[in-house]
Formats: structure tokens, sequence, C-alpha cells
DNA sequence: AGCGAGTATCTCGCTCGGCGAGATAATAGG
DNA sequence: CCTATTATCTCGCCGAGCGAGATACTCGCT
């Protein structure tokens, strides 16, 4: 399992990424009295609001692998915290929506703002081809981890 | 937050990827019942290993972000499982290595085994600076991830 | 040698996130 | 409208991980 060539160095480099991301939102998780299920959460909210989408309560409880009880303590938790809100539905009344809150999103960029700012900055300098490399290397592990098995 | 360029398309993929591997190995945990954290064990492990680097308790439980109580009760559980043994130390006797057992380490293959060859299958085609771009983009994650606080 | 400080691991009691089962409320279909 | 279905919540429980402290071993000092 030695060195099987320079792909298996990258290899390596992105799990240590994906290890490092995960403590990176594990620290944030602790500073904020939060656990790693509501930084999770918190950025399933900040996705579907990005994208314009209503997220009810069972949909983020699918997204997170939890079942309807876990989830609603993890709403409920998440709303003593001031970090969401309930909706009810508008059209169908047995949906809830859950809605973060300002400071919430504050508080998530406040963490996760510069490393995004850093990752886009380190493309900057990247051409045409480069960037394809990339985003195409990305894409085919994204594709393989969700379909494989 | 909307359209900042292509690269916060790059941004978006990373994220995705790294859900989607936390996923993959949730999922790989629950077919085996093991949680996430035997899974993070697992993979610290046999790092070691390939690293020649012998892994005892506390290393095992710092890596983890585990207190000595939770550490002891994951390899107490892992051991049970078969997973892991425990082995006191040679030259200083207050230490315990923990050592991974082969049908361990075959599981963790039958699971990553797939999503790495699909990853070096994908670099293959690569050239030198498409390598170099890759390469470099998580490097650069990575260093930010790190020390960015 | 032997004592005390330091280090590695383990034990105990507890908290609380998440699960299974089932209750409740609202909608949809015949 | 009466039943099946869907969305969420309540209750009781399990067990991962924590804090505090016990135990076992090592090392430096005298």
């Amino acid at each position: 399992m030695g060195n099987l060539g320079p792909e298996m160095e990258v290899v390596h480099l992105l799990r240590a990424v994906t290890v490092e991301l995960g403590l990176h939102s594990a620290r944030f998780a602790h500073r904020n009295g939060m656990h790693p299920t509501d930084v999770r959460a918190l950025i399933a909210l900040m996705d579907a609001s990005r994208a314009g989408t209503e997220m009810t309560v069972g949909r983020l409880g699918a997204a997170l692998g939890l079942n309807s009880a876990g989830t609603t303590a993890l709403i409920d938790r998440m709303e003593r915290a001031g970090q969401v809100r309930r909706v009810r539905g508008a059209g169908d009344r047995r949906r809830v929506l859950v809605e973060v809150t300002e400071t919430a999103v504050e508080l998530g960029w406040a963490s996760f703002g510069p490393l995004i700012t850093a990752a886009v900055e380190l493309l900057r300098v990247y051409d045409e081809r480069e960037l394809a490399a990339v985003k195409g290397f990305l894409a085919g592990v994204l594709e393989a981890a969700t379909h494989g098995k």
C-alpha cells in the first residue's frame, strides 16, 4: 500500500483534507456549544436557502441521516440556541419549515468564510485547463462516492 | 453568495465531496455495526501502520479528539469486535499499543479500495501540470484548514 | 536504594444525542 | 366523510463520550 505512483499522493491529500475539514467544523461546533450534527444541519440549511429551496423537518432529517425523533430533538436544540426558526407550512399545514436565523448565518460565515476565500484565492491563478482538471477530479470522486455502492 | 465565478463552483464541489465521503464511511460503519468514530480510528490505525509508527492508546485518543475514558471505551468496543488488539508496550510498560487485525484491514480495503482505485483511475489520464494543479489546490486547502484557526 | 513527581491507562458515574415505537394532526382519494 | 397516507412530535431507552479520580509504571533526585 506504499507508493503506487504520484496519483496515490493525491488520494492521501484528499483524505487529509476531508479529515482536516471535519476537525475544523468540530472545533467550530465546540467553540459555539454545538454538536457536529448541528453544524451539518446548519450547512444543509444554508445550502437550501442559497438554492432557494424550502427545507422541511423531514427533508433535513433525511439529509443528515436522522430519524424523526432525532430530527425533532435537533431542531428543538437549535431553536433553543436561536440558530433556527420553525415556520408552519402555508400550503400543507402538516409541514414545518426550518429557517436559519441571521445570527446563525453570520456565525457560519465567520468560521467558514476565511476558508472559502483562501480556496478561491488559490484557484485565482489557475488557467482554464488547470481549473478543469481540479473540477473534473472532484466531480469524479463525488460520482464514485455517491454511486459506488 | 451566488455565483462568484467558476472558483466558487470548485469550492462547492469540494464541500460536496467531503460530505459524500463522510456519508460513505457512515454507511460503511452502519453496515458493519460500527460507529463513525470506530471508522476514524480504523483509518488512523491503518495510517500509522502504513507509516510504520506504533500507535498507543493515548495518541489514538488525541488523534480522534477523545479523552482517555472515551478512548478506553472505544478500544474495548473494537477489541470486542475483533478489529483491534491491545499489546503491552515492550520498553515502557505503562504504554498499551493498539494494532489492527487482518480482518479489519480487509474490511477497510473492501469498502475504501474501490473508491481509491476510482480516484487513481481518474488521475491516470492527467498530465504533469494538471496533476500538479490538483495537488497544489488540495495542499493549499489543507494548509488553510489546519492553520486558519 | 527509595521517594516523589510525572505519565499512561483504566474505572466509575453521569449527561445527552439518537433510536424504535407509537401518538397526533393534517391532507388526499375513493 | 371515512380510510389511507404523510409529516411531525412524544416517550422510554441505549450507549458514546465526558469529568474526576484510581491505578500502574517510569524517571529524576538525593
